[in-house]
RNA sequence: GGUCGCUUGGCUCAGUUGGUUAGAGCGUCUCGUUUACAUCGAGAAGGUCGGGGGUUCGAAUCCCUCAGCGACCACCA
């Protein structure tokens, strides 16, 4: 053995042996194995990298993973990879643009496809091996991918039994339109950016209204104020009143509606049911006219009159001008801050837009499910406890965040993705797994939002609709291990999906992990250059040791900081247990008769030994693996190699030795450390293991009895 | 505006049924070049556990209140 662990020397064998071992698939587990665990990896971007949220994530599950082998059970963990339509199909659509100076509408649909299944495959084996890297035992067998053949197959099923049960139906409601990729956003998606804008005062017939967008109010012709407001006592719900507007004379119509807040302003609105969501609900409750102002693209529609063609953005200021013209200028606040709706996928700025789309009904009550709703099902399953969250205080949030769900935007105006199961022809539509075999049928253009393949994720891998042996083995699955920004986006939808259409949870437990930031608690971003990339990291120090950083200071749900200092620690550890090691090999050949009062040493180590394993196994079962990790941490080096190791050596002259009878006791406790330290650093211990010529794999030995 | 969380030695954090002198890593200081390891060892300094009040024989841990920070959600025109 030399006399440091270099990482570089061992990892990629290891996790080779281990590939070719078999051992990550269940089906080749040596023994009798009743239990089941299994866990399906959150699938990374197939055209990502490995970051580090990647990292903690990996580690997490492997080392639960691992440790559930260990204990006997029948073990899986599914690994996949997620098309991720929008940022997949605006990737390739940029490089298009850049490299040949042509939109995805140059070249048409089956051709954009061709050029996005090109740079999947080739940045596929990238983020795979990367994952590997990290020595995660995935069952490699079980590949999954969301746009393959058999997630397909799941995917149209899926829709056709939602649509067949009521759940899914198209209609015109308002969406979140993002003008520059040319599609709707799903609610979560969106993210709110603060801005300073004027805010302008206008004056609306005897009114006073105020707005930051000037350019949605041509067809503003409904004021809305307070039933209770006196200070409009005067106006009667349905008065017309004539005034003077932008492009010239217009009859409004007085509503009163609550929604009008009389401490806001004046107490008085104008309403822009076509671009706006609190408008579009007004407007529905008393029936009023709806008419598009801004076309998908941003521009306005002939309603604008003069303005008619341009966009929104250059449009404002000419607006105001003439508005200011007509003295119809009460008074501008010239910073008004306020949010703007941005597509955090990148896009652009959010324009609320109608649209006829296809929508998951959220509030529908299901016979086949006790009458039960969408929404009602997913309070149950945390409710029940027949899903647990793991830290608790997430389960509220989950509670809150259904409280306030609308129903659900399935569809989206991109190519890349799972095409909606439906036909039309004229006014005829069809709904099913395969296209209707007569001629003059067309299908949706539109596709499947990502979420809602990736809603069947549990279950989809395993091969449902087909009533697979891994379907009744594995699911509902253990654990679910994510991050908890993505509570709402995926662990919601997948209790929705699973509960409907198996009528089970899709896991026991979820367990949430913190955001790795840099260690002044900053995100790491491009523009701070802050980013530590775990893969050099790794071939700096080890995936033992990123793994350790990414867990021992980590409590669940807590955001980690993370820093090189941390990882290089752990680098020395594992360096440690190697020489702990070399030591305890050497003894074997210096030891000395010269046995003193010293049976107190070898209880008292025996005694942690049982402790600290005893422990370990404790706050595994209970998810804490920061308070395990440092456990063992702290019993390897600072008691067994600090104390014990130390008082085992012995000094006759210039002669070293180790007292004779501590030997054994040496190899016991170094063989069951390393069993307990294997979930945690596996690439370590499983060399170690093979340096003291064990035939095994230290992968698939039994976790010591407690 | 609503909800939730955080505040423990210089830095980053553990501490879930309230119980003896509050822990770790990094950093700092002193000493040590003994063949397992300098990716090391021995030792040390450093905390009224954000402020105040309360419950209790006893609180970092439970309750109230104040302050600072952060996150998420929300239709302020």
């Amino acid at each position: 053995m030399d006399k440091t662990y270099n990482h570089k020397l061992y990892e990629e064998k290891i996790y080779k042996k281990w590939e070719t071992s078999g051992y990550f698939n269940p089906d080749n587990l040596p023994g009798e194995r009743k239990e089941t665990f299994s866990i399906v990896l959150p699938p990374p971007n197939v055209t990502g990298t490995l970051h580090l949220g990647h990292a903690a994530m990996l580690a997490v599950e492997d080392i639960l993973v691992r440790y559930n082998r260990m204990q006997g059970k029948k073990t899986v963990w599914i690994p996949g990879t997620d098309s991720a339509a929008i940022a997949t199909q605006s990737k390739v659509e940029s490089v298009l643009y850049k490299e040949e100076g042509k939109t995805r509408h140059d070249i048409g649909r089956t051709e954009l496809m061709n050029r996005i299944e090109a740079f999947i495959k080739d940045s596929e084996s990238t983020i795979i091996s990367q994952v590997k890297r990290m020595g995660s035992s995935l069952d490699w067998s079980r590949y999954a991918y969301t746009l393959d053949g058999t997630r397909y197959k799941a995917v149209m099923e899926a829709f056709v039994r939602m649509y067949k049960a009521g759940l899914i139906y198209r209609g015109n409601r308002i969406v979140n339109w993002d003008p520059q990729f040319q599609t709707t956003v799903a609610d979560d998606e969106i993210e709110y950016k603060e801005q300073i804008d004027p805010f302008y005062y206008f004056k609306y017939g005897p009114f006073t209204i105020g707005t930051v967008r000037p350019e949605t109010k041509f067809g503003d012709k409904y004021v809305v104020m307070h039933p209770d407001d006196k200070r409009y006592k005067k106006y009667k719900h349905g008065d017309k009143i004539k005034l003077e507007w932008i492009n010239g004379p217009l009859t409004a119509t007085i509503i009163k509606d609550t929604a009008a807040d009389p401490e806001v302003g004046s107490g008085v609105m104008t309403i822009t049911p076509s671009h706006s969501f609190v408008d579009f609900e007004i407007a529905k409750r008393h029936n009023l006219d709806i008419e598009q102002v801004i076309d998908e693209k941003g521009l306005l529609l002939p309603i604008a009159g003069e303005f008619a063609g341009q966009h929104i953005k250059k449009a404002r200021p000419l607006i105001v001008e003439k508005l200011k013209q007509k003295g119809l200028i009460e008074k501008v606040d010239e910073k008004y801050i306020h949010k703007i709706a941005i597509n955090y996928r990148g896009g652009g700025t959010i324009e609320p837009q109608i649209k006829l789309q296809w929508w998951v009904d959220v509030n529908k009550e299901i016979p086949e499910r006790d009458n039960k709703s969408l929404k009602d099902l997913m309070r149950e399953a945390i409710k029940s406890g027949a899903t647990k969250i793991t830290p608790s205080r997430f389960e509220k949030t989950y509670y809150h965040w259904i409280d306030n769900l609308r129903d659900w935007c399935i569809s989206r105006q991109i190519w890349f993705g799972h095409r909606i199961p439906v036909w039309y022809k004229g006014e005829e539509i069809f709904v099913g797994t395969e296209a209707p075999k007569e001629k003059g049928w067309e299908q949706d253009p539109d596709t499947l939002d990502t979420w809602f393949s990736s809603g069947l994720w549990t279950f989809s891998t395993l091969g449902w609709p087909e009533q697979t042996e891994d379907l009744k083995n594995f699911h509902p699955t253990s654990l679910l291990e994510t991050g908890y920004d993505i509570l709402f986006f995926w662990v919601a939808r997948m209790i929705l999906m699973s509960s409907f259409l198996l009528g089970e949870v899709p896991f026991k437990q979820v367990y949430l992990h913190g955001l790795v930031r840099d260690n002044q608690g900053r995100k790491m971003s491009k523009s701070l250059g802050n980013i530590i990339n775990p893969v050099d990291m790794i071939d700096k120090y080890g995936a033992d040791a990123v793994r350790m950083s990414l867990i021992i200071g980590a409590a669940p749900g807590n955001d980690i900081k993370l820093s090189e200092d941390r990882i290089r620690g752990y680098r020395n550890f594992a360096n440690k247990v190697w020489n702990i090691t070399r030591f305890v090999t050497e003894s074997e050949s210096i030891n000395t008769k010269s046995d003193k009062s010293v049976k107190t040493d070898d209880e008292w180590i025996l005694e942690e030994l049982k402790k600290t394993t005893l422990s370990v196994t404790k706050n595994l079962d209970k998810f804490k693996l920061n308070e395990a990790a440092e456990e063992i941490y702290d019993f390897v080096w600072h008691k067994f190699a600090d104390i014990y190791i130390e008082k085992t050596k012995t000094k006759d002259g210039d002669n070293f030795g180790v007292r004779e009878s501590a030997v054994p006791i040496l190899q016991q406790v170094l063989e069951q450390s390393l069993k307990i330290l294997h979930p945690f650093m596996p690439f370590v211990t499983e060399q170690i293991w093979h340096e003291m010529e064990n035939d095994d794999l230290l992968l698939i030995t039994a976790w010591p009895k407690v």
